[in-house]
DNA sequence: AAACCGGGGAC
DNA sequence: GTCCCAGGTTT
């Protein structure tokens, strides 16, 4: 009696076999990442470079954390070691990398986990999500990748792939629950931290936002989306709002020395904790606003104080919820009115602090030569 | 549910 | 220019 063969490619397999018979092959090969091979060997990943991943890649592509992760795990191998950091230093080796509140509830969860924890993350996705800055997918994603925990990590490719599994119509953010409940059916008992880790490859290497390569997806077979014939029309997503203008000024103040004038921002709202150059309020104007508006909220006259302040061009700077123009002025000053409480530090000294990328453009349109 | 919170790369 | 990235927290 022979056994009956499916007549397609069709076979028994579900869609997590087929997933991680993929990811045997095509895996991507990162830092921080245990591959399967050596998984079968034995080796196992250390939780504390795990978080610190997921932490970083929180809407941050991989190539952008890549370096990050090598010089933090260079500072601070440990949770213990980035407990005894202080938040300062964390703050400066997290410049440039964006959403700085990740950088403060870092510390703040390494500090727990040495002093409340035994040095030892939680191993369950509810333990994990006590922490700070662990929500609903670090908290799967840790459970899942570090402890093989059969947990359903849900990210923006796993979104994008399920959505397009279940041709799901229902609009984003209001899709999440379906596409959880969905992920959640598809998550294997066996190696599930893989089968999370081969989803989010999936999703950014075949499953793309655009121009999905579905002729190698693993799953092509099991796609609605695909059979109906338009894939990258998930997931469906409401339409975007216009991002308001903002403008201010910025002073770059310059000693006799040739240091320049930082200070440090209020430790919530907007770049919390990190060093700026004095600068103006930033206010918002509408289309109707006059040129003589707009030149009067970027004036040298929104000084901190009074100086020789030379106009030094403009810069413009992209953040989530809004556009912001900066009008730049430098001055050479040989002290500070009392109440400006910062410091001074020498341009080749620049690169070591807790400086934004909009502050160091403000300071590159007054310095040109000073981020080269 | 909506707003807030960075920066950069791909297109 | 647009989109979106291994999202979390606050209101």
């Amino acid at each position: 009696m022979t056994k009956q063969r499916p007549l397609s490619s069709e076979t028994s397999h579900t869609p997590a076999e087929k997933l991680l018979a993929w990811y045997d092959r095509h895996h991507r090969v990162l830092p921080w990442r245990v591959t399967p091979d050596d998984y079968r060997q034995g080796v196992r990943p250390d939780p504390y470079r795990i978080w610190l991943s997921e932490v970083m890649l929180q809407q941050t592509t991989v190539e952008a954390v890549k370096a990050y992760f090598l010089k933090f795990t260079g500072l601070w191998p440990t949770v213990q070691a980035l407990a005894d950091a202080t938040e300062d230093d964390v703050l400066r080796g997290w410049a440039g990398l964006g959403y700085y509140s990740r950088a403060r509830n870092l510390k703040k969860c390494a500090d727990m986990i040495a002093m409340q924890y035994d040095g030892q993350f939680p191993q369950s996705v509810d333990g994990l999500k006590q922490l700070p800055g662990i929500g609903d997918y670090t908290s799967a994603a840790i459970a899942a990748i570090a402890f093989d925990i059969p947990a359903a990590v849900v990210d923006g490719n796993v979104e994008r792939v399920v959505s397009r599994l279940f041709a799901i119509k229902t609009v984003m953010p209001q899709a999440k629950v379906e596409i959880r409940k969905f992920t959640e059916q598809l998550t294997p008992q066996n190696r599930p931290g893989d089968f999370a880790q081969a989803m989010m490859d999936l999703g950014a290497t075949i499953c793309t936002p655009k121009k999905p390569a579905c002729i190698l997806c693993p799953l092509n077979d099991n796609c609605a989306a695909l059979s109906e014939g338009e894939p990258e029309l998930y997931p469906v997503k409401a339409p975007k709002k216009a991002r308001p203008v903002r403008y201010g000024a910025a002073f770059i103040i310059v000693s006799p020395q040739g240091e320049v004038y930082l200070r440090k921002r209020a430790d919530k709202g907007l770049l919390a904790g990190m060093s700026e150059v004095p600068n103006s309020d930033w206010i918002a104007a509408n289309e109707c606003a006059t040129p003589e508006h707009i030149m009067q909220l970027t004036s040298a006259e929104r000084a901190p104080f009074a100086a020789q302040w030379l106009p030094s061009g403009s810069i413009t700077h992209i953040f989530t919820h809004f556009e912001l123009r900066l009008s730049v002025y430098k001055a050479d000053v040989t002290s500070i009115p009392p109440s400006n409480n910062g410091w001074w530090v020498a341009q080749q000294n620049l690169g070591e602090e807790a400086l934004p990328t909009v502050m160091k453009k403000a300071i590159g349109a007054a310095l040109p030569d000073t981020f080269k």
